[in-house]
DNA sequence: GCAGTTGGTGCGAACGATTGCATTAGCTTG
DNA sequence: CAAGCTAATGCAATCGTTCGCACCAACTGC
């Protein structure tokens, strides 16, 4: 059997409670005691019973993520770092992933409760938000990321998706190209929206009209990527500058330029979106607009460690649904180039 | 306060101990009774208190994943696939990176256990075995996947690595290729070594010496693949077969050889190891040989669920320490043809 | 020298479920 | 019809921690 609390206590002959006490740091314990009972602990080799301990604490040191899959890079990244931040502080991470269905991420919320969870990290769809507002009732902290859902009462940490692509186009325009195409993902989703916005508004301040022949928008597919560089490069091949705001579609794209023999800068400017290893690594190295999902991360789990640790004191009251931006950065490398040089 | 099971007895005037069997599924109880209680506890909206549960009856419910990183594209996608497995029977993923240092997993794997997890799935560093055979004399599964330990006394998945790498080297060697470059991992990972001694193998039955000129191996970085291409071109010109059996590598490779316009398959024939979506959409699509990430992660989980059903009974004691290996596969592209035509 | 602090420690009741054992009612069987 | 089953249910102990409260000794201040 293995070696509980009771038998710390009488190895360091003090009383369970004192035990406990002198484990979990309590400041009525004096150094003295702490001392014995840390050694009887070594000494036996005790390890705490989280079961037991969330039981009675209501505390599991277990924090749940939810997001829609691993293949992405954003969201990879974002359990990476969000995990290691979360073992660092000695919380462990349950991880669902949900295919971006409701009815999936409902029930593993529920389940995720069940598990009695300190707090959970959702990058959802925008579905559960009574859920989730029940959880902040209950205790447990919420922090939604990436989406936002203006139902829910926790905090939110978005993207800078309008904010990147604005200044994505911006830049082109700044190195004189007119003719720029576009890229990106569906109306129906925050980020096609915001991104393809921040395209819209920096061409309008620009005094360019948006012109619908260099606009392929659909789902987050490198077969779309595909087909869409095909589409855009037949259908405008006086286009110099090319905005790929769709990340999956960019695996889909770059063959499709290769193979077509177009010589990026040289015949077309390009920047895409998101930030993955190897875009560095291509010829030319690929500007992009890097979205910050480590940056997103750690602020999620800023944010959720400060409501954990607030729980009781009422005072996050204040700064809880509060929405925050982590700014989207261009990342200047060698697939754009001055018009005209 | 949330609906304990003792309310949803009190409602369906029921004992603690007959709604307890009602909704686990005792054979015990009557139809009759246990659709009383069925309906109580959906009426209440009833949630099982996991920790509680865990507490008493020693099943939480929970498996430990412990991994390297998700960035790998093998990694990440043996963790969605697990995840989901564990989903859809009831049990939930808690998910660990280690960075391969073996004392981060040392950590973690207890940790893991002081959370009552049920089984461990681990891509280990082979050093902490002995950790693991205790786990399983205390009744926790453990399966190893893809990392074999020799110590370790819990059954093995291991990826068919020599043959995939003998396959790959074979099939050029029926094309007419004699000069095969390689570029690999490091002998000090299983899988370096695996493959190189596939690739050797296929060149040693067809009569060739492995021409050292034509190796490079390297650490499972895209800057080593970047370096190791350009190396390989200008120290054998010659070469006119190329296997890259180092998954990261081909990420700063690929570039390489579209910046030094070598054609594929025209001027050098390509496989490279591991199936990333977009080396299929890559111009032209990449022949490769995939290791089966999905079915090595569905095995994993098959096994560690028959250790989970079989606790108690010492039938398993057999089959336990037992290796399975699951065949890696040439997937035929564009990238490879015949010498000479 | 006595009431009032203060700093440590122990007692014992929870937390919410599971489960071995006892119990009961209704049958069968000789 | 008594004894013996079986099927269904209830009782109560238990899992390992945590924490409110009571307690005690030593010290302070008047």
């Amino acid at each position: 059997m293995a070696v509980t609390l009771k038998d710390v206590a009488e190895a360091a002959d003090v009383s369970l409670s004192t035990a406990s006490r002198a484990l979990r740091g309590s400041p009525l314990i004096s150094a003295e005691t702490r001392a014995t009972v840390e050694a009887a602990a070594a000494g036996l080799g005790y390890r705490i019973n989280r079961a037991a301990s969330a039981l009675r604490s209501n505390r599991s040191q277990l924090v749940g993520l939810v997001l829609n899959n691993l293949v992405n890079a954003s969201f990879h990244t974002i359990a990476e770092v969000v995990q290691k931040r979360l073992a660092s502080d000695g919380y462990q991470l349950i991880l669902g992933t949900t295919d971006a269905d409701p009815g999936v991420e409902r029930r593993l919320l529920e389940t995720l409760a069940d598990h009695g969870v300190d707090g959970v990290i959702i990058i959802g769809t925008g579905q559960n938000a009574d859920l989730s507002n029940g959880f902040l009732a209950d205790g447990i902290a919420v922090v939604n990321v990436i989406r936002s859902s203006k139902d829910s009462a926790a905090p939110t940490v978005l993207a800078g998706d309008r904010d990147g692509a604005f200044d994505a186009t911006d830049y082109f325009l700044s190195q004189g190209h007119r003719v720029i195409g576009y890229i990106g993902g569906p109306e129906s989703a925050d980020s096609g929206r915001d991104r393809f916005a921040g395209y819209a508004d920096a061409l309008k301040e620009a005094g360019i009209e948006v012109d619908e022949r260099l606009v392929v928008r659909g789902p987050f597919t490198q077969e779309f990527g595909a087909e869409a560089i095909q589409t855009l490069l037949d259908r405008a091949p006086d286009m110099t500058a090319l905005f790929a705001a769709n990340h999956e579609s960019v695996f889909g794209m770059l063959p499709g330029l290769t193979s077509r023999g177009i010589r990026i800068p040289d015949d077309l400017s390009l920047i895409c979106y998101e930030d993955i290893p190897w875009l560095e690594m291509w010829h030319p190295p690929i500007t992009v607009v890097d979205n910050g999902s480590r940056q997103l991360a750690e602020l999620a789990v800023d944010l959720l460690m400060q409501q954990i640790n607030n729980r009781g004191s009422e005072l996050g009251g204040d700064r809880i649904r509060r929405t925050y931006r982590v700014g989207a950065q261009l990342v200047h490398r060698a697939s754009s180039r001055p018009l005209g040089d």
